[in-house]
DNA sequence: TTACTGTTGTTACTAGCGGTAACCCGCAGT
DNA sequence: ACTGCGGGTTACCGCTAGTAACAACAGTAA
């Protein structure tokens, strides 16, 4: 078969159309929020629903790929804060201020990530749809626990321990920040420092209060 | 009008009524996921969709009167943990485990009121569905950040900084739960070590890897 | 020229969802 | 007997995700 050069051509040209099909995605989700509908997405890229099927699969896979593609993005840059060669403190007020900006650049789109709708990700799906489909806060999590193993000298058990610091710090990041961006009681930047306060152990070293009103 | 007795005995007959349908939900709910169809809530409590509708106004509706009972379950569990007269890092400890204790027993009412899928909630809707409607998650932080003023002497800005800290926790627990949920990689027990451990500042106090396999 | 094959696109449909309008029945009060 | 009226139903609307079937055009082979 000589068609070798003929069906890399072929790739190419759908892995292009591919990407323009996720550009009008990502423009009317960042329109309609995360209940963007897949007529909306199809009238957007200019054609009609079933060509978006026969690219994705289904909603889920749509969504998929336009959360690895964000996903990948954001992971980019915390990788690039937890690697500055700075003390501790300031790589962890970077880490958790880059995700910040992030959320504060683009509400929508990250509304739109954080809301998996769950439904187990089928084995396999003939494409290699990209193995990273696990949800963003989960990679989030994994990828931090990485970086605590590699950095930080804990001890026996200590992956266990790195995997839940991990889980843990992504999910204050994760609450603290959607709490943020809706009230927006402070500035980024007290938010960066009162969190990595509690990270730093504020919570146990402070006082109790002696002279309550209660009594 | 004299019907003051006649429409307090209405009104006892139909809050039994309300709570039936809400048990009814509840255990569809707890068998068909977070996706359970207003058909067949309305099947279980055997009737049909309106009276559902006329009830709870809307999906919506049926959703935050379940989320609130849970949550008021919930908020006076972690209460008498967050209350007990013992060490601070007890009464962490205590509430964690309440937490995922209860995460534990009901994964499925659990996924179902982490999924508010948003949507503002209307600012009346006639009846006094709760005024407690805001999501779970929001409500546990600012309980606990109420806890957390009440408590510890956090002098001038504490209440922000209280309240930074009530969402971050309650996110922590949320994203490590959620975590260890899924992948089940310790006890509970040692995830509420783990956790404690990470709010109690090791994090900033263990040491720095000297000889990795890196460099 | 003719016929086969594959890709790209369409129209037109299904099944099921949330939500609602209109009607029905039994039971109070006058 | 007639009138309300609250609890209940049937039958519908508009919308969604997802699919089947067909149309048009490429390139290739006989």
């Amino acid at each position: 078969m000589e068609s070798t050069e003929h069906s890399g051509r072929q790739q190419t040209a759908t892995e292009r159309r591919r990407r323009e099909l996720l550009e009008a995605a990502e423009r009317i989700v960042l329109r309609d929020g995360p209940d963007a509908s897949m007529n909306a997405i199809a009238a957007e890229a200019g054609i009609t629903k079933p060509i978006l099927y026969r690219h994705f699969g289904d909603k889920g896979g749509l969504y998929r790929a336009l959360a690895v593609r964000h996903t990948d993005a954001l992971l980019a840059n915390l990788a690039t804060a937890l690697d500055a060669p700075v003390l501790r403190r300031d790589r962890v007020e970077a880490t958790l201020d880059a995700y910040l900006l992030a959320i504060e650049a683009r509400p929508q789109v990250y509304r739109f990530l954080m809301h998996p709708s769950d439904e187990d990700n089928a084995p396999e799906s003939g494409f290699d749809v990209g193995r990273h489909s696990a949800p963003l806060l989960r990679r989030l999590g994994e990828e931090l626990a990485k970086v605590i193993t590699d950095r930080l000298d804990l001890g026996p058990g200590g992956e266990l321990t790195a995997r839940v610091w991990g889980h843990g710090i992504v999910g204050m990041m994760h609450g603290a920040g959607d709490w943020w961006l809706r009230e927006r009681p402070c500035s980024r930047e007290q938010l960066v420092t009162q969190l990595a306060d509690l990270l730093w152990g504020q919570l146990a070293a402070v006082e109790d209060r002696v002279g309550g009103p209660g009594f």
